[in-house]
DNA sequence: CAAAATTTTGAAAACGTTTTCATAATCAGC
DNA sequence: GCTGATTATGAAAACGTTTTCAAAATTTTG
C-alpha cells in the first residue's frame, strides 16, 4: 500500500537505515558488498527517496522559487526552461508562482521560504516594491531577472539595455538616418530607462538630438498608438527605435494600413528578438536577448548565494545581440 | 537565528504545540481565549508554518507538478499563469518540471510524485509514452494538458479542435471559396490529428474535397515551406487553413515576398490567437484557444481525482472561438 | 449540588530522513 | 598473533508538524 521507506531497504539488506542512508549519499564511505547489496534491494522494492523527510531533515527544499508579480513578458517561457535547466542540473525543483501584484501574497511567498519552501528566490520584472523592507530586514537569499531593483540589495541579472541601444543607434546611424525617433518602453522598468539612455547618449556622441521620443510601455498597442503620433508630426523621424518587438509590430502594422511602407518610407527596430520577429513581414531588425541564458546565469547567482549566504554577488550584464534583418534600410531620399 | 517553530509559539502562549497546531488549522475547536492568546503569540513572534514538518506528517506535499517534455509551446505561459491562479486558489504550489525528452527524467519525475514532491501531474503536450507502463502499473493522479494521451487511462482537458475546424472551414465557404486546402499541424499529437479530421469532415459534408493537403508541424518554418509547395501548385487553393497561428505567420510573410496578397490573392486562417495574431498585418482570421481556462481546468480536473482517487474524470472539451480578422475574404474573381 | 455530557487541552507517537557518537570490524605494521 | 590505526556499521536523537487517546476543565441536567 504505502511507498517502500528507507527502513524497509535497510531490513531487506540486513543493515540499518543510517547504512542505506550513506549508501545513498556517500556510497563512498560504505562497504562495497553491502553497498552492492543495499542496491539491489533498493531496485528490488522500487525504492525513491522522500522529499519530505529529507527536506525537514536537512532544513532545505531543493527548490527554487520563482516569483513573477503578474502577466509574465512574451518570453518568459523561454527564460522560465533556462532556470529549469539549470536547477535541475544541480537538483533543485523549480517553483513558479504569481503574486498578481497583490502585495500580501509576496509577503507570504517570501515569508514561505524562511519556512523551507524553497531555498531561493528568482523575482522576475521589476517592481515588489512590498518585498523592500523585508529584504532589508530578513535576507535571504534571492536574485532578480531583467530589471535592476532600485536600490535594494539584490543582485540581478539583465541584458546589456544600455549597450545594445547605442548598438541599434549606431546601425540606424551607419545606415544613414539622422532623423530618429525612440518609443519607450515601460520607464519604471530599469530595461525602459536603460534603453532609453542608451538611445540618448549614442545620439549625444555624434551630436545629434533625438527627433522624437514618445513614452509608452512594453506592448503592441504602444505600437499602434505610437504609429498614430507619428502619423501626426510634421517633421517625421525616417528611423524609429522601438522598445521592444511587440511595439515594433503594432507600430509597423499601424503604419501599413496608411500605405507608410517599411523600410523604404521608415526604418524600424525592435528588441528582444521574440520568436517571430525573424518571420514577420518585414523580418525585423531587433537585439537578441540571451532568454535562455538569463534563466541559466540567474540560477547561478542563485545558488552561490544559497551555499554562501555572505557571497557578494555582483550583477551580472549579458550581452544582447544585434540582429540586423529586413526592417531597416536606408532614409528615403526625397 | 533559526526560524521560531510551533513550540514556540505553544511556550509562548503557555499551551501545548497541540493546541497550537488546533489553533491553525481548526481554530473552530480551541477556546476563544487561548485561541487569541495564540494568535497574538503567532504575530509576535513572527511564525510561518515549516512546510518540510508538515508535508511529512501529513504525507502530502501540497505541490502540482507541471511536466513538460520539451520546448513549450508559445502560449504555455498563459496555460501556466491559468495553472498557477486556480492552484493557488487552493491552496497548492506549482512546479514545473521539463523531461527535455528524456524517458529518465520523466520516470524519476513520475516516481518522485510517490514521494510527496508532488501531489499531481499535470502533463503538458503530447507523448510521454514512456509513462505509459508507469502509468497503468502504478496510477498516480495526473491530467493531461492540450493534447489526448493516446490509449493512457488519464483524463485530459483539451480545446474542441474537432468543431474549430469545421468552424474555420464554414467560414472559408460561406465566404465563396470552393478550393481550400490544409497545412496539418504535427499528427503525431492528437490536436493535429483533430483539426484535419474537422478539415475533412466539413468539407466533405458539403461534397468537397480538399484540394490540397501539406503535412507540417507547429512552428513558423512549416508555414515558410508550405508557401513554397503552394507556390508550386498549379490549381492553388484559395483559402488555406493552417493548423496554428505561427504557421500561418511564416506562410503570409512567405508569400508576401512573392508578392502575393493575404487575403486578396488567398484567403489564410491560423488556429491559436496567439498575442500576435491581432497585431500582425493582416491581422490573422483564427481560432481563439481559451489559454488560461485550459491551466484552470487542468487543475480543476486534477484536484478532483487527487481527494478522490476513484472519481472518474471525464475529459474537458473547450470551446475554441473564431475570430475573423482581415487574414481571410472572397476568393479572387478570374 | 452531584452526575453526566460536553468542551478543551496535553502527552506522546508518528511521518521518513540524516547525522552524531560510539562501537565493532578490518587492516597495517612488526 | 598482537597493538594501534583505520574503516564500516548501528542506536538513537533530531528536524517540525499533526493526531490519537485520554485526562482535565467546563457546562448542562436532573
Amino acid at each position: 500500500m504505502s511507498n517502500p521507506k528507507l527502513t524497509d531497504v535497510a531490513r531487506l539488506a540486513g543493515v540499518s537505515p543510517a547504512t542505506v542512508s550513506r549508501a545513498i549519499n556517500q556510497p563512498a564511505i560504505v562497504n562495497a558488498k553491502t553497498l552492492e547489496r543495499i542496491q539491489q534491494a533498493i531496485q528490488q522494492i522500487g525504492y525513491e527517496t522522500n522529499t519530505a523527510g529529507r527536506n525537514l531533515r536537512l532544513r532545505r527544499s531543493d527548490a527554487l522559487l520563482v516569483m513573477i508579480s503578474d502577466a509574465p513578458s512574451r518570453f518568459f517561457s523561454q527564460i522560465l526552461m533556462g532556470v529549469e535547466a539549470e536547477a535541475s542540473e544541480a537538483g533543485y525543483n523549480v517553483l513558479v508562482s504569481n503574486t498578481q501584484e497583490n502585495p500580501e501574497r509576496g509577503r507570504r511567498l517570501y515569508a514561505s521560504i524562511q519556512q523551507s519552501l524553497a531555498d531561493g528566490i528568482l523575482t522576475f520584472g521589476g517592481h515588489n516594491q512590498e518585498l523592500g523592507d523585508l529584504i532589508s530586514n530578513h535576507p535571504i537569499p534571492i536574485v532578480g531577472v531583467n530589471e535592476h531593483l532600485e536600490d535594494l540589495p539584490v543582485p540581478v541579472t539583465t541584458v546589456d539595455n544600455l549597450s545594445a541601444s547605442r548598438a541599434i543607434v549606431r546601425h540606424l546611424l551607419e545606415l544613414g538616418h539622422r532623423k530618429i525617433g525612440h518609443v519607450t518602453g515601460t520607464t519604471t522598468l530599469s530595461s525602459g530607462r536603460d534603453r532609453l539612455e542608451g538611445f540618448l547618449s549614442e545620439l549625444q556622441q555624434v551630436g545629434l538630438t533625438p527627433t522624437w521620443i514618445c513614452n509608452k510601455h512594453y506592448n503592441v498597442e504602444s505600437g499602434r498608438e505610437a504609429a498614430e503620433e507619428w502619423l501626426s508630426l510634421t517633421d517625421r523621424p525616417t528611423a524609429v527605435f522601438c522598445s521592444c518587438d511587440e511595439a515594433a509590430f503594432g507600430f509597423i502594422a499601424a503604419l501599413r494600413r496608411k500605405e507608410i511602407r517599411v523600410p523604404e518610407d521608415v526604418s524600424v527596430v525592435g528588441f528582444d528578438d521574440i520568436p517571430l520577429a525573424d518571420h514577420y513581414c518585414p523580418a525585423l531588425t531587433t537585439v537578441r536577448q540571451p532568454h535562455r541564458e538569463l534563466g541559466t546565469t540567474a540560477v547561478r547567482m542563485l545558488l552561490e548565494r544559497i551555499h554562501d549566504v555572505e557571497a557578494s554577488i555582483p550583477n551580472q550584464l549579458l550581452e544582447g545581440k544585434l540582429i540586423v534583418r529586413e526592417s531597416t534600410g536606408r532614409p528615403p531620399t526625397n
